[in-house]
DNA sequence: GCCGTATATTCTCATGGAGGTATATGCGCG
DNA sequence: CGCGCATATACCTCCATGAGAATATACGGC
């Protein structure tokens, strides 16, 4: 019954910060904490949009020390494939979707869980990197 | 802001029988009592969600005689011209949606409101066929 | 074991929307 | 105009879910 699933994925689809974090996601792996930073919302908001999404299968998590990191799914469904990819051919131009980018990018090299570096350095660890180091992560 | 009706259309998607009618639609505009044949719903149950999607710009309606002709927009924005693509591609497979077309294919020669014919002749409406002929419809 | 940081869960409140029944409107006919 | 059919709307009830505040849990460092 992969229809039902059909709706799900609308359902999680229609609520712009969902949107927002499925666009993000798109982009590569985050925490939740960098989500809070690129979208400018408050940690429970994100916390449970990130929830949802997670129920329902369309992102997946892991935990990276204090950290969850959230990604897509590795192996998504047919279904949720196409309408991932035609989310990104919508939401290609617009404003709040652009700046959500910009910020994303102005984050990224500063985290030391991001894909490359899921399993950090010794050294980096004693560096003291285990911090987040995002923008508002005063870790 | 193009961004809000993005989220207004997914909105229209999450639910299974505003799927089933945008699907029908696609194969050609319809009147109400043929989607309480094919879908097998109440009328009000109908007419509420044409009402919805009427409402969000997802449909077009026009009435002819005592029916409502209900169709995909002429000129739909790209996004949801982006949306009823892909809707259509995941759908493809499905047994509700196949067994929807199947059933609307039953119908559709019947109808003389159908598009080649949406004035019907002299003739035909001297013959009666002012009626709906749809199987429920005992006009 | 305690603390701080990161994240999740719980609770309350408010809203949207789905389903159903009853009723209203619009149209063509005689 | 009154009737019948096609369709829409109003009203009600129920449930999902969104926002926000407060609280709980998980992890690493000391």
């Amino acid at each position: 019954m992969a229809f039902t699933n059909l709706v799900q994925i609308y359902r999680c689809l229609c609520d712009m910060t969902r949107l927002r974090i499925l666009h993000l996601l798109k982009q590569g792996p985050l925490c939740v904490c960098h989500f809070q930073d690129v979208l400018q919302l408050p940690q429970v908001a994100v916390s449970k949009h990130l929830a949802y999404l997670r129920r329902t299968g369309m992102v997946e998590a892991r935990r990276h020390e204090q950290w969850m990191i959230y990604s897509l799914p590795a192996s998504p469904g047919r279904e949720l494939d196409l309408q991932l990819r035609c989310l990104q051919d919508c939401v290609q131009t617009e404003p709040v979707f652009r700046g959500d980018s910009r910020r994303l990018k102005a984050l990224g090299p500063k985290c030391n869980w991001i894909p490359q570096a899921v399993e950090p350095s010794r050294a980096a660890k004693q560096a003291g990197s285990r911090k987040c180091h995002s923008a508002q992560c005063t870790a």
